[in-house]
DNA sequence: ATGTGACTATAAGTCCGTA
DNA sequence: ATACGGACTTATAGTCACA
């Protein structure tokens, strides 16, 4: 898996914690919601100064964005 | 302080760990010696594909690299 | 062994749409 | 509410000569 798929799953899991859309996202960080749609699918090959807006707007830590993914518990069930 | 400019330190501080230079850093990420030198001085703005490569050639985690810096100890002492 | 300014090619990031 | 495309502006990637 791509490090940019990583970090987008991972915004897109902290995104959807707080039931937030993807235009709320965009409104709170002051990203393009185009570009967040694309953050979000692995597509964008975003800079750290990006990264750190997006944890800012999510109010996480910037390692939570490039933490390992865990496989669903739902996988096993 | 800026994202590029704690991600440059950490960079710094996990690379002479190793003892390594930064030609030897260049060598081992595949990046041009002075480009590592921007990255360290924190006057470049790296994406996240160059943050892995980086990540990769010292061997630590991208979250280590996004650390906050603690004051040396040395301070102290 | 590292810092810096300048440079070109390429990608980041924005904004307009459509589905 | 989200994916995706095209066109656009700006910034980064990547490199060099020199201090």
């Amino acid at each position: 898996m791509s490090i940019q798929l990583l970090f987008g799953q991972n915004v897109r899991l902290a995104r959807e914690k707080k039931g937030w859309s993807q235009d709320r996202l965009s409104d709170e960080s002051g990203l393009h919601r185009t570009y967040i749609s694309g953050i979000e699918r692995g597509v964008r090959n975003p800079t750290i100064e990006i990264v750190q807006q997006v944890a800012v707007a999510l109010d996480v830590d910037i390692q939570e964005l490039f933490a390992d993914l865990k496989v669903k518990a739902s996988f096993y069930d």
